[in-house]
Parts: structure tokens; C-alpha cells; sequence
DNA sequence: GGGCCCGCAGGG
DNA sequence: CCCTGCGGGCCC
């Protein structure tokens, strides 16, 4: 975030999960950074003109130790990934320790050591300050296979990344050797970083390349110049094109042509750090600009549309389209339920998931549509079909909004979308041209058995084999059918289509029909056993958060205004509706495969505990399982977990995330998880999790 | 009670 | 990005 700006001026929506981490320090380049300006402060603070410095740096009169220093073969750590690269120094400075660290020792202000790298690899690095322990004389000495021991301290070559191939060179700790007829193996200790941090038990690759570290002064030992030890070899620099000159890449050259050519006429930007030719840009540039920092167009921001700190915030693009932005309309739109956006999603299932969703049983019923796309049944606002043209239909509500449509319950036609004439902003229209056997049409006949006939139609070899399509009845169909709920929208179970057909309707235009057939085992709503079941389960009108009361004391109001009797009947009716709710429901039943599998993950047993809790709750207890192994991080249902020891379960992308940020505790309960943490997935809860909510993975 | 017409979600 | 759409509140 940028300072001084709100999580609004981010387009955070209402009920979206933002995720925050604090970063836990500054990264070490900045500290160097700011030495560097200290340096230079204290530099020109104490008097010394250029013309002192030049002479500092080559008077004979200078500390011996330095001009002797200077130019030195050393190797310099990386204080960031904790590598020593080939450094040669270029100034030796001192330097005041700074305050804080005086303080905690308790010393009198000391004076300490500052040499002045450049890392021979690494021109564009520039010349970087460094602590003694960070600068040490060049290796130059190769071990011997036998002079290898446990316990040596050593510079290794290592991948961390990929242990198999050539990596950076670290300082390792030798922990053990082995040797048999046909295989030399060391595993060590690789020392990362400042901190102490280490990866344990790796398995060295490149034996014959163990270099002895140098003590400091020891260069002093050999006679100057008597060897100059060989260039090491670091891993590629590209792991994409593993350096191949021949080989474009768009991932170490320009990210538009790959092509290894021109590297002074490469940008890089700054925020992606990726390079780009100038040429290849469109569009082009002719020069270098001089700005300080530039952005390629993929992380370029439009300036107009940033919101900067105590400006007021522009209108979306989207929005300043939107016909509330010109039309002269005095109504306040956005307030009622046609217009509402969601204020949660499901996704216990992708949005492509055929058959029942997960913990939602037939009759169940919510007031408004926007609920039911909510609870990811039929997701569309408004659309009657929901599908995808080269998949298939997962979706339809029945509404009556065609009047060719007949309903018999177990068996119903459904007219298929378009040929309206839509302008003018209208969501529906007189039939005025044919329909087509496209888009949600299309994907409707995509379920039934059979190869798909955009002429004639066709029918099911075997209608029972077609993709099961989720069907909810609208109380608006009730003026044709009976089997419509009085009062808004209702889940009535998996249908599946028998055939489809063009044909003219009442309109004198073509529309597609469909025939669709009730498969499903939970009994329908309007059966005895359904309304058994409906009452068993308790299940009863969802009204939006906060919407009920409101509605419902107005109309009681203005009903005990008009007609006592009536307002009476009504508050009797609503404590009948309470004690509907004291009914006990059926029980949730786990099959024999779910128990094994919840048996088999040991390191839940006590989550589990508690969801087997509500097993009482009957399809409730799906949600108590959403609820207890939903990710702390993104807020939905973990995806290949990762069982923390201090008994949380996390995403392990997710984990892995809050790893990149260098924070290595355990999201939940900010248990320390240790730097090296194994993300182990617990494969049992996955299994069981896959089980519950069957493809809910698909879209992560 | 009919009809106007909005934002929203989803596909492509 | 644009197109589509078996909602639904509010005004007349």
C-alpha cells in the first residue's frame, strides 16, 4: 500500500477478504543504502574537500594496511541470499559504530572497518560497503576427496532451489560422508544467511570443488601473486534458457522478442524487473528516457486513474460507462434487491460443478435471486440458463418468463434465451427474431446424450447418462405451474434433458425447446416424502442478512392498520415458523468411505471432533466443516493443506506466500514454524476435504 | 399492476 | 473488453 492511502482506494469490495502482511524488516540493500549516505555525510562533515580524498587514496602517507588492502582478490558475501561471490576491494574506510549498537554494548564510541567492494560479476551492483565478516581473502585451496571430515566448515557449491543443479557458493558445515565402491557422497550444513539460517542434510553435487575458507591475513602467508586462483563457476544465471547464448528468452532478455541482441538498448522495469528493447515497445522509443524510473506497460499505472492521498476518488471506468452516470433519472438505483451485488460467493465447488452443491438439500429456499447465486446453485443474477457454450448447462430457473414453458413437476419444457431485441438497457423483451443454437442454448443441449444437433436438435440415446442440470422453480412460475414455491426461489433437485427441438413459438419466431426429466434421488418438494423431508430438515425461507425484520414490521404495520385479523394470523403464523425450527433434524449420515478417511487423519483428530459435533445439524454439517477447515489466509476451504504442528491447517500456496514475505510463522496462531518448515500436504484431509466438496480445487 | 430500466454476474 | 439476461424496486 502506498502511504496515506485507504484500502478503499483500492476498489476493496464490500465483504472481500484483503490479506495483510507487515513486513518484518527492511530489506538488507536499503541498510547498505543508507550507510552509503551516512558515509557520504560524514565524509564531507569532516571537511575533507575532494581534493583530500584524492590524495587519501593514493598518498604513501595512508594507513599501510589499506594500501595493501586495496585491490585485493576477496570473496564478498551476499548479504541478501548469504553467497560469497569474487569481490575485489576498492576503498577501505572507518567508520563510527552507529548509536544503537554502542548503546547496547556499553562501549565508548568504536571505530570499525568498512571495505569497499565490487563484485567482479556484478559491474551494475556498483561498489558496495561491507563489515569485516562479510569480506574474506579469495579461496584458492580445492580439498581432497580424504581431507574431507565431519564437522569441517567448508565453501561448497549449492542450489537451494534445485539441489541437483550448480547453484551460488555457500559456507557448509560437513555433516556427513559416505563412500562405497561406486559412490562418494557429502551431505552439509548449507549457512544461508546473517541470521544463522541453514538448510540441513544437503547432498553436496560437486565434490571434486570444496574449497577451503581463507582466514583473514592469510593471504599475507603466500607470496603475492603466486597463484591466482581459478574463477568459480556459479550456476546459471538463467534457469530458463540455462544461459544458452543461442536460446531466446523472454525471461533473461527482452520480455517481448526473447532475442539476446542490444543489451544497451534494453529497459528494465522497475517494478517487474523485467528488460525490454526499446524497438519492441509500441510504441517504440528512440532513446533511453531520462526519468529515473521506468515502467513497462504491463506495470505501467495510468496516472489518471490513480487516487492519490486526500483526493477524492475517481469513478471507475466501468462506472462512469454505466448509464447512471449520464441519465437524467432521479430515482436512487442500487438500493433494493435488483441490484445488489453479492456479499459472499460459494466456493466449496467451482463454478462449472455439475450435480448437487455440496450441503444444500432439495427445498431449500431463498426470497431473492441473488441468494441463490450466492449460494452457487444457479449462479447468473438474472439469466434463467447458466452454462458454458463448449461445456454444458449447470443451472436453470423455471420463472415462467416464456409462455410456451409447461410444468408437470417430474417433467417440464424450457424455452432457451435470445432473439429479444435488448437495447435501450432492458433485461427483457418481446420475442422479435429467431433463437439460435448458441451461447446458453447451445450449452444446454451439451448435456443431453447425445452429439449435438444445431439444425434439428436431437434426443437422448439414454437420458439418464446426459449432465445432471440443477433446477429452481421461481414463485413467478407460479401463474402456470403448481409446482412452483409460493414465495421465492426454490432448489428442486438435478434434471436432465430427454430432447431438444427448434420450433415456432407463440411469437411466430423460432426458439429452442428442451424436455427436461427429474433424476434424483432426494425426494421433490411437492411429494409427501419432500415435504417430510423439508420439515425434518427444517429448512425454511433465507432472507438476505438484515433484510427480514425491516420488510416484515412494515408490512405487519401497515397490515394491523388495515385488516387486526390479518396481522394476527400472521404473527401466529411466524411462532409457528419458530417452533419449526425446535423440530429435530435428520442427522447427517457419513458413508463407511468418509468415516475411514476422517479415521485416517490423525493429525485432525481433534477438528474432527468437534465437526462430528454437528453432525446433528444434518446438511448443516457441511458448513461446520467448511468452517473448521477454512484457510485463515484466503478464506476458503484449505487446498492441499498443510497440518501445522501447533494444529492449524493452511493452504500450502498460501503458506508459501507468507514464506516469500519472510514471515515463518503459522498464520493462525503466529506459532514460530522455523525458516526450513517442511510444507508436508496432509494428504488424508485432502482426500476427505475432496470428498465433501467434490472438484472444489478445480479453479485454485 | 404494468412497465421502465438500473447494477450485477457470467461467458466469451 | 463487450454482450447477454426467466430480477426486482419504484414510479405512474
Amino acid at each position: 500500500m502506498e502511504d496515506g492511502h485507504t484500502i478503499f482506494d483500492y476498489n476493496v469490495g464490500l465483504n472481500d477478504i484483503v490479506q495483510l502482511l507487515v513486513r518484518q524488516k527492511a530489506p538488507p540493500v536499503d541498510v547498505v543504502k543508507s550507510k552509503d549516505k551516512e558515509a557520504e555525510l560524514s565524509d564531507s562533515d569532516s571537511g575533507c574537500g575532494s581534493t583530500q580524498s584524492e590524495s587519501d587514496k593514493n598518498s604513501t602517507h595512508g594507513e599501510v594496511e589499506d594500501n595493501e588492502t586495496i585491490n585485493e582478490l576477496v570473496d564478498a558475501r551476499d548479504l541478501n541470499m548469504g553467497a560469497w561471490f569474487e569481490a575485489q576491494i576498492v576503498n577501505v574506510t572507518k567508520t563510527a559504530k552507529t548509536p544503537k549498537e554502542e548503546a547496547a554494548e556499553a562501549h565508548p564510541a568504536e571505530e570499525e572497518i568498512l571495505y569497499h567492494v565490487k563484485y567482479e560479476d556484478y559491474p551494475e551492483n556498483g561498489v558496495i560497503q561491507l563489515l569485516v565478516k562479510d569480506v574474506r581473502p579469495r579461496a584458492r585451496t580445492v580439498y581432497q576427496w580424504h581431507q574431507l571430515e565431519p564437522g569441517m566448515v567448508v565453501m561448497v557449491n549449492y542450489n537451494p532451489d534445485d539441489p541437483k543443479e550448480r547453484g551460488y557458493w555457500y559456507d557448509a558445515e560437513i555433516q556427513r560422508k559416505r563412500e562405497t565402491r561406486t559412490v562418494r557422497e557429502i551431505y552439509a550444513k548449507i549457512i544461508l544467511g546473517d541470521a544463522g539460517d541453514s538448510l540441513n542434510d544437503c547432498r553436496i553435487m560437486f565434490l571434486t570443488e570444496i574449497y577451503k575458507i581463507e582466514e583473514p591475513g592469510s593471504l599475507g602467508d603466500t607470496p603475492a601473486g603466486s597463484e591466482s586462483p581459478l574463477k568459480r563457476s556459479n550456476g546459471p544465471e538463467c534457469k530458463h534458457c540455462k544461459d544458452d547464448p543461442k536460446k531466446n528468452c523472454q525471461w533473461c532478455n527482452c520480455k517481448i522478442c526473447g532475442i539476446k541482441q542490444d543489451p544497451d538498448k534494453q529497459l528494465l522495469c522497475d517494478e517487474c524487473d523485467m528488460a525490454f528493447h526499446t524497438y519492441c515497445l509500441n510504441p517504440p522509443l528512440t532513446s533511453i528516457p531520462e526519468d529515473e524510473d521506468w515502467y513497462c506497460p504491463g506495470c505501467r499505472n495510468d496516472a489518471s486513474e490513480v487516487v492519490l492521498a486526500g483526493e477524492k476518488l475517481k469513478e471507475s471506468k466501468k462506472k462512469s460507462k454505466m448509464a447512471s452516470a449520464s441519465s437524467s433519472s432521479q430515482r436512487d438505483w442500487g438500493k433494493g434487491m435488483a441490484c445488489v451485488g453479492r456479499t459472499k460467493q460459494c466456493t466449496i465447488v467451482p463454478s462449472n460443478h455439475y450435480g448437487p452443491i455440496p450441503g444444500i438439500p432439495v427445498g431449500s429456499l431463498w426470497k431473492f435471486r441473488v441468494q441463490v447465486s450466492e449460494s452457487g446453485v444457479h449462479r447468473p443474477h438474472v439469466a434463467g440458463i447458466h452454462g458454458r457454450s463448449n461445456d454444458g448447462a449447470y443451472s436453470l430457473v423455471l420463472a415462467g418468463g416464456y409462455e410456451d414453458d409447461v410444468d408437470d413437476g417430474n417433467e417440464f419444457t424450457y424455452t432457451g434465451s435470445g432473439g429479444r431485441d435488448l437495447s435501450g438497457n432492458k433485461r427483457t423483451a418481446e420475442q422479435s427474431c429467431n433463437q439460435t443454437l448458441t451461447h446458453m442454448n447451445r450449452a444446454l443441449a451439451l448435456n443431453c446424450n447425445i452429439p449435438v444437433n444445431d439444425k434439428n436438435g436431437a434426443e437422448a440415446k439414454n437420458w439418464k447418462e446426459g449432465k445432471p442440470v440443477r433446477v429452481v422453480r421461481s414463485c413467478k412460475g407460479r401463474k402456470h405451474s403448481k409446482y412452483s414455491p409460493e414465495e421465492g426461489n426454490r432448489y428442486d433437485g438435478i434434471y436432465k434433458i430427454v430432447k431438444y427441438w427448434p420450433e415456432k413459438g407463440k411469437s411466430g419466431f423460432l426458439v429452442w425447446r428442451y424436455l427436461l426429466k427429474r433424476d434424483d434421488d432426494e425426494p421433490a418438494p411437492w411429494t409427501r416424502d419432500g415435504k417430510e423431508r423439508i420439515k425434518k430438515l427444517g429448512l425454511t425461507m433465507q432472507y438476505p442478512a438484515g433484510y427480514q425484520k425491516e420488510k416484515e414490521n412494515k408490512n405487519e404495520v401497515e397490515e394491523a392498520a388495515a385488516t387486526p385479523s390479518k396481522a394476527k394470523r400472521k404473527r401466529k403464523s411466524q411462532g409457528s415458523a419458530k417452533t419449526t425450527k425446535k423440530v429435530k433434524v435428520e442427522v447427517y449420515k457419513l458413508t463407511k468411505e468418509q468415516k475411514s478417511l476422517i479415521k485416517n487423519d490423525e493429525q485432525n483428530k481433534k477438528v474432527w471432533d468437534e465437526a462430528m459435533g454437528s453432525l446433528s445439524l444434518g446438511p448443516k454439517f457441511l458448513n461446520k466443516v467448511e468452517e473448521v477447515f477454512l484457510c485463515i489466509c484466503c478464506q476458503e476451504v484449505v487446498f492441499q493443506p498443510v497440518t501445522t504442528e501447533c494444529q492449524h491447517n493452511v493452504c500450502r500456496e498460501c503458506l508459501q506466500r507468507s514464506f516469500k514475505a519472510e514471515v515463518y510463522t503459522c498464520p493462525a496462531c503466529r506459532h514460530d514454524l522455523g525458516k526450513n518448515y517442511s510444507m508436508a500436504v496432509n494428504k488424508s484431509l485432502q482426500d476427505i476435504l475432496n470428498q465433501f466438496f467434490p472438484g472444489y480445487s478445480n479453479g485454485r
